[in-house]
DNA sequence: AAGTGGTCTAGACCACGAA
DNA sequence: TCGTGGTCTAGACCACTTT
């Protein structure tokens, strides 16, 4: 049993998310079980001294994060964890981070150019906005893993050789206060031809994921486009999307 | 200018709905401008008529659209259209249904059987549970473009071939009431063998696009698990992300 | 009929950002 | 200092589902 956790009133962390957030750990805990029903929420709400609507809103905001599930004249139930996984937006870079491997990143050339039509395109600007281009090679351990191309407009951010070679590319929007909130991506796959392959030490031919991708802010300011290149071999997304 | 229809305190259609959809024709309609103001919320709770929670809820659904921004201290924007699109969870069915193109599909097997242990893991039910297998062909024109195989947990559905040839699984997974509300795929790549090449009219060695995805539906029950081969040539994945 | 969640209100106070 | 959005309350009424 999760001790009844105050709430602290005085915080400047809203009511509502502390009582989600308790929620939330008697539902990970395993105190709750999976498939279980929650109290209606007027007790609930009365238990922890909160009123309706507050409880209501924390509710909702598990619900939005398909930890339950709710239904008029029935009740709250508890979903099963496995669907519970969050969409996320993230870089290879942090990819790799995340699973343990160390990544390192080869800038094989960066320059500050007019964005070609299709990348001012790409990303909703004026056609002859400057961007940095860059190219980089990125390496899992010893092994080549991808080839990518990425146009930042010069405005948004600029990129310096130094910081691409020890950070990724998000974590410098990051850090740069533009957060990557939404982004629209294409995936495909190809066979390297004999340049890429040469590259990625792969042989030619090899079959090749590709990504191209625009990527915005919370202000809807478009902050990077990006085409890249997997090695198929080496290389998958994982993807978890919501209707 | 778009004339301020007057809302319906009758309908059984939510207040807050009939705002926010009036709210979005405006801003739709190039009426509000991109990257423009709204006005401040109390204002606009008055001048409809309505309370200010009220108003809040309305304008907080169009925030989790995507569609507005707001800072505290500062105000509400509209964000840029392009960044609006909607995260979605179709089948190749629907899209290519969407894009005009006519798909057709062969069974090329459809049996009953228990559940291999990957495929059983997958979907989170008990090893043995008995599911639909099926293999399927799909065509765009006269154009092969997938191979596709699926697993439906017999409790969930009991597909029929004939209602599968002329409908999309996705479909008939809706109208069973078993709406796919989450799915996680993995995306990646291989060279296709000769079996394959064959059956798509490719040849062997050709960049195939794979897909391995699992969907849940709203109560959280895994309905779906597919793992399908995409002819490169003639495919590609587009993805919203949001964060 | 009883119990559940869904909607709506009127008003209060607070926190942040800009002038 | 002022204007903005953010939080919270207490209570009302409604719509749906189950018994």
């Amino acid at each position: 049993m999760v001790p009844d956790v105050a709430l602290d009133r005085s915080s400047p962390v809203p009511l509502y998310f502390q009582v989600a957030t308790r929620l939330q750990q008697q539902i990970e805990s395993g105190e709750m079980p999976v498939g279980g029903r929650l109290e209606n929420e007027v007790e609930l709400a009365d238990r922890l001294g909160v009123s309706r609507p507050t409880m209501r809103r924390a509710i909702a905001y598990l619900v939005e994060r398909g930890m339950l599930v709710r239904k008029r004249g029935v009740g709250t139930q508890i979903v099963h964890p496995k669907v519970r996984r969050p969409v996320e937006l993230t870089s290879l870079y942090d990819d790799l981070v995340k699973t343990g491997q160390q990544p390192r990143t080869v800038i094989r050339s960066l320059e500050i150019k007019p964005a070609p039509d299709a990348i001012a395109e790409a990303l909703g600007v004026p056609f002859g906005t400057e961007v940095t281009w860059v190219e980089r090679l990125r390496y899992a351990g010893d092994e080549p893993l991808a080839l990518m191309h990425n146009a930042v407009p010069l405005d948004v951010l600029p990129l310096r050789r130094a910081d691409l070679e020890e950070r990724g590319l998000y974590e410098l929007l990051r850090a740069a206060g533009h957060v990557p909130r939404m982004a629209n991506q294409v995936v495909g796959a190809r066979a390297a031809t004999a340049a890429e392959a040469r590259v990625l030490g792969d042989s030619r031919g090899a079959p090749m994921l590709t990504m191209a991708r625009t990527a915005w802010d919370e202000q809807g300011r478009a902050v990077e486009y990006g085409s890249h290149l997997y090695r198929a071999s080496r290389y998958s997304f994982e993807l978890t999307l919501t209707s």
